[in-house]
DNA sequence: CGGGTGATAGAAAGCGCTTTCTGAATCGTG
DNA sequence: CACGATTCAGAAAGCGCTTTCTATCACCCG
């Protein structure tokens, strides 16, 4: 069917063992028959076969990438990136394949997905987005993790916490300074004026919700010792998504206590609680101000424009390949912090000077 | 290192054969024995290596998808709904995983990752995004899949016309409507009262844009057969991009054309285009109607909410997998178009009473 | 000028599965 | 009750690579 390695041989004159070593390369090869060797690859437009080549050699050119959903602008900007980055001379050269999966963020999901690239064999693997802080799923995840990278395979952990894991393990974590952001962001806001804020964290018991609510927290007890106490009541929990940001803005309102801003999780449900204000006839910035996090591109477009942190993206994803590509060795103690930046944009201001509405 | 299908038949006590025959299924295996091996791969964990299976079936769990760029929303949406379809029980059950690769839309690109994934004994394709309409990549397209396909691998097509193949062959297409949504929108443009309707089309030389374009100026010919003319030059060509959309608009406002409506090829434009509108001074829709095409989900968030065309993107996704996956048989014909629908929002409205402003 | 010493290339043994091809029971039936 | 038909399980031959291990030259130095 398909041209193979032996066909390749026959017609350079030289013996398999040579074309797996022009191709492989760490092996010396006479210049002459390299070149023959090419020539014969090129006439007949040698491709290996990807599977028998991982079977010898007990590692694939799969790049495992597992993310919350690709759909969700947030992981299809750093999957894209990062598939991209693997084939940096552009996609004639390509040669190592990103594997996506759609984890919604659930253990078991990442754990039945990290058993599946085990078995095929994946040559690494990027694991994205905020980490369920449960003990036992960190233990879980911890000892396959481990032996995937004791068996060569380097894995990146990407928007998510290290693991406890030994050092000697090729093992690196890319972090988004999701702490800093948030307490810059809160700053902005007291800054303004504002004093009672409400707060739409992520869903509880990950990493993301933690880290960005610790360094909201932060800027407020900071500024003064006693907001943190004001502003809790007007912190809920809710999903990642538009209806989630929605629902819980309706909720706030629905409780009477009043507030003059609203910082959400993400961009997402930034637009929702947007959305909510918008439709209890408050206006923004004007009487609420709204702020999301993360800089999706739609940011620039929403009614007003969204005041949020840009977290970069696509230099995650970028750097995540290298990574796990050995291109760029990882970096000692294996932890890279990246840093976000305020976005000041039209969705906040200063709170209305009459008081609170809601 | 790995258990492997040999230990699982040791410890079941039957051969290897046994064991893989359980695993795959498709010849008779007692009910004693089947619980004997199923027992025995629950005790031991066993997690079938791929690239072997992969060398000895000559096809392996990979799925090749296609895409512009996953971190366009467009492609993330419809690259996420298929993953997600892979693994229709849940993640704990999937098998089959999807490589996504970004090609830019390049047709290079498109054949070097088509090449990649036979390397890699892909167990199925998927094409999404429009395509090149130059005959000599359409030809090299159309060779690659129908050796792909005579291998028995299906090919599915979606978001771009057929290609020109035998009719045995296990492809299929998954198109949407994009003609008969550019009609309809424009219709609606026209019933509002917009006469000078600006068009920003995609990228020469691409399907989707001929598509859209055509459904648009079948509309404005309907209505008045001298209105295609009319608007001719105010027709212009533009990447993907929401910067293409701002330049173009600026384009078509410098030349001093008049017009009162803008229909883009995206949402996305379409949102470059609203933008250098709002920058020109021009309210939306009281001076100038905006539209869009797609209808990904930041439309409802921009000022005013983008009118546009509902692409089921999700709905083609979960048809690709699972045609792809063999889980529905390929349509007779090979050819599903699927609806789109007009989604109008306030970025449309009446022209000005007064004339256009531009 | 002979035996180290590198530098190259080939032979061959797998990697862990699938899948014929056989073989051995078990079954149905005249 | 005997014989072919049927059902189930095992043996073994690869699938197309990688990678030791081995072999062959050329050299080079004493």
């Amino acid at each position: 069917m398909a041209v193979t390695l032996a066909e390749v041989a026959a017609r350079a004159g030289v013996s398999p063992a040579t074309v797996s070593r022009v191709l492989n390369g760490g092996y010396p090869v006479a210049g002459g028959t390299r070149t023959r060797v090419e020539q014969a690859i090129e006439d007949l437009g040698y491709v290996a076969n990807g599977p028998a080549r991982a079977l010898a050699a007990a590692t694939s050119d799969l790049v495992g990438v597992l993310v919350h959903d690709v759909a969700d602008s947030f992981f299809g900007i750093l999957a894209g990136s990062l598939q991209s980055a693997l084939a940096p001379a552009g996609p004639s050269d390509a040669r190592r394949l990103a594997v996506v999966c759609n984890t919604q963020g659930a253990p078991e999901a990442e754990l039945a997905y990290l058993a599946l690239l085990e078995g095929q064999r994946a040559g690494g693997v990027v694991l994205t987005g905020g980490a369920a802080e449960d003990p036992g799923h960190t233990a879980a995840l911890a000892a396959r993790v481990t032996r995937m990278a004791a068996g060569g395979v380097p894995v990146i952990l990407c928007g998510r916490p290290p693991l406890p894991l030994p050092d000697e393990l090729p093992v690196a974590t890319v972090m988004f300074d999701d702490r800093g952001g948030a307490f810059r962001l809160a700053e902005h806001l007291l800054a303004l004026g504002h004093r009672r804020i409400a707060y739409i964290a992520g869903p509880p018991g990950l990493s993301t919700t933690r880290e960005r609510l610790a360094g909201h927290r932060a800027a407020l007890v900071r500024h003064d010792p006693g907001l943190a106490g004001i502003c809790a009541p007007l912190t809920v929990h809710a999903g990642f998504e538009r209806a989630a940001g929605y629902d819980a803005t309706r909720e706030l309102l629905r409780r009477g206590e009043p507030f003059t801003a609203v910082a959400a999780a993400n961009d997402t449900v930034a637009t929702g609680a947007a959305a909510a204000l918008r439709d209890a006839g408050i206006r923004i910035p004007e009487e609420v101000s709204v702020a999301g996090f993360d800089d999706l591109p739609f940011c620039v477009d929403t009614a007003p424009a969204l005041t949020t942190v840009r977290v970069p993206l696509r230099e995650a994803g970028a750097l995540a390949a290298q990574l796990v590509t050995g291109r760029r060795p990882l970096p000692p103690g294996g932890l890279t912090t990246l840093p976000t930046e305020l976005m000041v944009r039209g969705s906040t201001g200063p709170p209305p000077a009459g008081g609170s509405r809601p």
